[in-house]
DNA sequence: ATTATAAATCGAAAAAATTCGATATGTCAA
DNA sequence: TTGACATATCGAATTTTTTCGATTTATAAT
């Protein structure tokens, strides 16, 4: 866990958002995994084109922002055929709060 | 409590360091608060000078620093005559660790 | 094979953060 | 009241982040 990495990637208010949304997948992306057939379901996972649309930013921006958080560990991503899905990575996200209120 | 200027505040190594250092201030600096009368001593409040030696940055470096830390809440500050003591706000570093694994 | 679509990467312009030395301001001591 | 010291503020150079459109790569459908 890198905490500098991880306040760098919670410092923009699109990235929170993207976090906050995945936190309940199901309530911001209504139209959920729609080419996801069920074997494969990624539970919490939203394609990178679902989450772009909502964050009103172009494409690579949010590749980038994206990717950014998934190598400061807040997100991780599985890909299925042409569509990446990231999901939450509640674990560090907790551990990060924990390292909050010991170390710091 | 604006959790970007929170996470900006903490994307810093040596901003992070200041935090911790103030968290047990008598361990990090021994020679604490040299020029106060015990009547007025401040808890956990270390003055500019003692923090910008320990952090090894310029004078104007560590000032903009703490100046930002306190803005976004990290710190509080108190002056006692020609010397500025800054110390932590721990409620709101308690909040922002709160808000963490519920908001986000 | 060709075409269409999703996502990643590239390259660059603009904006913001970092960091410093110099200067200003406030306070204390002689 | 002058000089010394602590801290804050200013102005600027350098570095980093933001953000985009264009291109590339990977996969799927015809």
């Amino acid at each position: 866990m890198e905490p500098i990495d991880l306040f760098k990637a919670l410092s923009n208010e699109t990235r929170l958002n993207i976090l906050h949304w995945l936190k309940e997948p199901e309530k911001h992306f209504p139209k959920q995994q729609a080419h996801l057939p069920k074997e494969v379901s990624i539970k919490g996972g939203v394609c990178v084109g679902d989450i772009q649309e909502k964050a009103q930013a172009s494409q690579s921006t949010v590749s980038h922002y994206l990717n950014m958080m998934q190598k400061a560990g807040l997100l991780e991503s599985v890909r299925y055929g042409q569509w990446t899905y990231y999901r939450r990575n509640d674990e560090l996200i907790r551990q990060l709060a924990e390292y909050l209120h010991t170390e710091i």
